[in-house]
DNA sequence: AGCCGTATGAAACAGTTGTTTGAACCTCGT
DNA sequence: ACGAGGTTCAAACAACTGTTTCATACGGCT
C-alpha cells in the first residue's frame, strides 16, 4: 500500500535491514542476469527468473518496480563485477605495448570469463546488438572509460599526440573487434569447427590478439613513414 | 482445408502461378526480414509484419506454415542476396594480398550495405548472438564457404600449406572480428562518438582493415621467422 | 503484549501473442 | 456457365505475458 508512491525500491541494497532482504534482491539480480543473458530481455519471463531465484512472482515488482528495473539492476551488477575483477588499466609505469597487452587480456577475460557473473559478456553482447534504453548507461559507465584506456595506449604506440585521430580510432575498433568475435560468434565458431582448441587458454588467445595488433600497428606506422618518402602501396 | 497435409508451402516461389501469389510471398519475406532485423525473432509480431507487407494475418500461416517458416525464408532470401551482390571470391589469378583485400571489401559491404536487403547483416548479427535452429543452415550455406575463401588467402600469406593450422584460424578470426565491430557495435560507436566520420566510406574502412591485417600477418610472420633464430618476444 | 511498516504469498487481471477457423473471393479450364 | 483449386479475409481461440491486488507473515520498537 505504501508503494503507491514508489518507496525508492530501485537500485542498490542501500540499507539491508534484514540479511534476508538483501538476500532476495541479490538472488533475484543474479538469477535475472543469467536468464536475461540466455534468453534476452523480452524472451526472459519474470516467472522463469523468479522460479530460478526461488522467490515469489511479485517480488520483482516490489523490489525493482518492474521487469525493466530488474534488468537495469542486473546490468549494473554485472558492470561493477567486470570492473572489479578485470580492470583494463595496467599498473602505473607500464609502457604502451604492455598497456595494450594488458587491455586485451582484461577484455578477453571479460568476454570468456568463467568468473562470478559468467553471463556478463553475454548480457553485454545482447545489449549491443539489440540495444535497450540502458545502452547509454552502459556506454557511459563502462565502455567509454575502457575505450579511453585503449586509445591512449594505441595513440602512444602510433606516436599520435591526440587519442581522437581517425587512425587511432580505427585501430582501437580493430583491437576490440578481434576480442569480440569470441563472444559474439562463439556458436558459429563451434559449428564451423574453428573454435579455439581445448588446450588454448583465454590468455593464449589474448596474447595472439595483442601480438597481431602490435604487429599491425607497428607495421602500418613503418609503412606510413615509408610512404612519406616512397610510393603508395597496393 | 487442403493444407491439413501441408501442401509444401515452405520455401521458394517454385511455380508462381499468378504474379500476385509470388507478390504476396515476396512482400511477406521482405517485410519480415526488415521487422525481424529490427526487433528480433521473438519481439517481431506477425501482426506487425503482415501490416508492413499489407497482407492478411493468416497469410504467413498459409504460405510459410508458421512464424518460424517465414523467418527461415527471409533468412535464405537474405543469404542469397548477399552471395549474389557481394561475392567473397576474388577473380581467378588474384594474388593472396588481393584476395584478402577483396574478401574484406565484400564482407564490409555485406555488413554496412545499403543495397537491396539492408537488413541482411542485422539479421545475421542477431542470429549469431541469439542463435535459433536456423544457425546451422546459415553456417553451412553461407559462413563456411566464405571462411574457406578467407583462410585460403591467409594461409597463402603465411606460407602455411594447410588452412586448418591454428595460426591461420586465429588470424581469420581477427579479420572477421575487425569487420564485425561495425555491425555489432554501431549503436555503441555512435554513443561513444567514434563512429566513422561521414566522409569515410565503406571502402575506406575496408581498406584500413585490409592494411591492418596484412601488416599484422606479415609482421608476425617476420617475427615468427626471427624467433626461430633469435630470442622470444615480449 | 501490541502495533506498524516491511516483505512474501497465492490468485487474479488485462493485454498481447501465434495460430486456427470457415466463409468469401477470385481465376481458371471445361 | 460453372464448379474447383488456390488464395485472401475478418473473427475468434487458447496460451502466455507483465503487472496488480489483497491477505498474511515477520521483526523490531514502545
Amino acid at each position: 500500500m505504501v508503494r503507491v508512491a514508489k518507496p525508492i525500491p530501485t537500485l542498490s541494497p542501500r540499507s539491508e535491514r534484514t540479511p534476508d532482504e538483501a538476500g532476495t534482491r541479490l538472488r533475484l539480480v543474479e538469477a535475472a542476469g543469467e536468464v536475461f543473458a540466455d534468453r534476452g530481455f523480452r524472451d526472459a519471463t519474470v516467472r522463469e527468473i523468479c522460479a530460478a531465484a526461488g522467490v515469489n512472482l511479485a517480488s520483482v515488482n516490489y523490489h525493482f518496480g518492474d521487469k525493466q528495473g530488474l534488468y537495469l539492476a542486473s546490468l549494473r551488477y554485472s558492470m561493477a563485477a567486470a570492473r572489479d575483477l578485470h580492470p583494463v588499466e595496467a599498473p602505473a609505469g607500464t609502457d604502451a605495448r604492455g598497456r595494450l597487452r594488458h587491455f586485451v587480456h582484461a577484455l578477453m577475460r571479460r568476454m570468456l570469463g568463467e568468473g562470478r557473473p559468467a553471463w556478463h559478456a553475454r548480457l553485454m553482447a545482447r545489449e549491443m546488438v539489440d540495444p535497450t534504453d540502458a545502452l547509454g548507461t552502459v556506454v557511459d559507465e563502462m565502455i567509454r572509460p575502457a575505450f579511453g584506456t585503449l586509445s591512449k595506449a594505441v595513440a602512444d604506440l602510433m606516436g599520435e599526440r591526440s587519442t581522437r585521430s581517425e587512425r587511432v580510432k580505427l585501430a582501437c575498433h580493430g583491437v576490440i573487434g578481434q576480442c569480440m568475435v569470441y563472444r559474439h560468434c562463439m556458436p558459429v565458431l563451434r559449428l564451423l569447427g574453428t573454435q579455439p582448441s581445448s588446450g588454448t587458454t583465454t590468455a593464449d588467445l589474448a596474447d595472439h590478439i595483442a601480438d597481431f595488433s602490435l604487429a599491425a600497428i607497428e607495421g602500418m606506422s613503418r609503412r606510413g613513414a615509408a610512404a612519406l618518402h616512397g610510393g603508395r602501396r597496393r
